[in-house]
DNA sequence: ATCTATTTACGAAAGGTTTCGTAGTTAAGA
DNA sequence: TCTTAACTACGAAACCTTTCGTAAATAGAT
């Protein structure tokens, strides 16, 4: 059982996570770059975008560097882990930790395509095989 | 395909939801049942616990009656589809409206149990099953 | 060197959540 | 009836998130 360390515990705020799922995508990114993104699905002002990212920069959530006369951002955090978390935190609190109501839940609304469903059967069976 | 409809579509911020729990578990209650459960975890002032449980209220989240002194409170909304729709909206800002990448993320961590797994196996294949 | 477009920094407003203090109401008991 | 404990209602503080306007800095183009 690995222990996953990450650099900081802070759960990002939902326009957090917005910005980092665009820069988990892209990589380095520009302000500009990522408003670009980000106005592909709603609309947002460039100040707002530079506002946010300076404020994540400020709780360690992204690094930065001067380019030119503008800055470069990366993400800090984890996709893989911080998924982890947020998954984890619903898995507490509304799931009472139980997994596998979790996941029936998730399951039983017609969420999932039989692709989908046979994708998970697969994973379960190879996921018994190697917990020898 | 069923059509889930709630009596509203409100989403309960965090301790809304701490308290909602207690309601689901409990049934009718009163805010000092409420608010004696919540302090078995967390210490909470009363008059907090009211406050929310009238904000709740206003937003018809609860449901009251008067009772002598006090009133006794209800859930409004379903724990089913509550849960539903706070695990939905996971599945969208996080996994991109993925399902089967919900639940390998949740399966991957040893967050299930074997006995969880097999449960979720059969539950995938009476899916399938039911699935004509 | 000056202008201009881009970019940053800063501050603050607007809205929401959580918390609790205080004052008032209620009803039960002395 | 009067007192008191339990309960409600209300307001506001403290904090957070999201948003954007404005001013300053930067660097490339003329």
């Amino acid at each position: 059982m690995r222990k996953t360390m990450q650099n900081n515990n802070i759960k990002p705020t939902d326009s957090e996570l917005e910005i980092l799922q665009i820069l988990w995508k892209s990589g380095y990114s520009t302000v500009k770059d990522v408003n670009d993104e980000l106005n592909k699905l709603r609309s947002v002002g460039y100040t707002t975008t530079l506002k946010t990212m300076q404020i994540m920069f400020e709780k360690k959530l992204l690094g930065r560097e001067r380019s030119g006369r503008s800055h470069t951002y990366v993400a800090l955090i984890k996709e893989n882990e911080t998924k982890n978390m947020l998954l984890d935190k619903v898995l507490q609190t509304v799931f009472a930790g139980s997994a596998s109501k979790l996941v029936m839940q998730a399951l039983g609304q017609n969420k999932a395509s039989k692709k989908e469903i046979s994708e998970i059967k697969k994973f379960l069976n190879d996921l018994e095989n190697e917990e020898v």
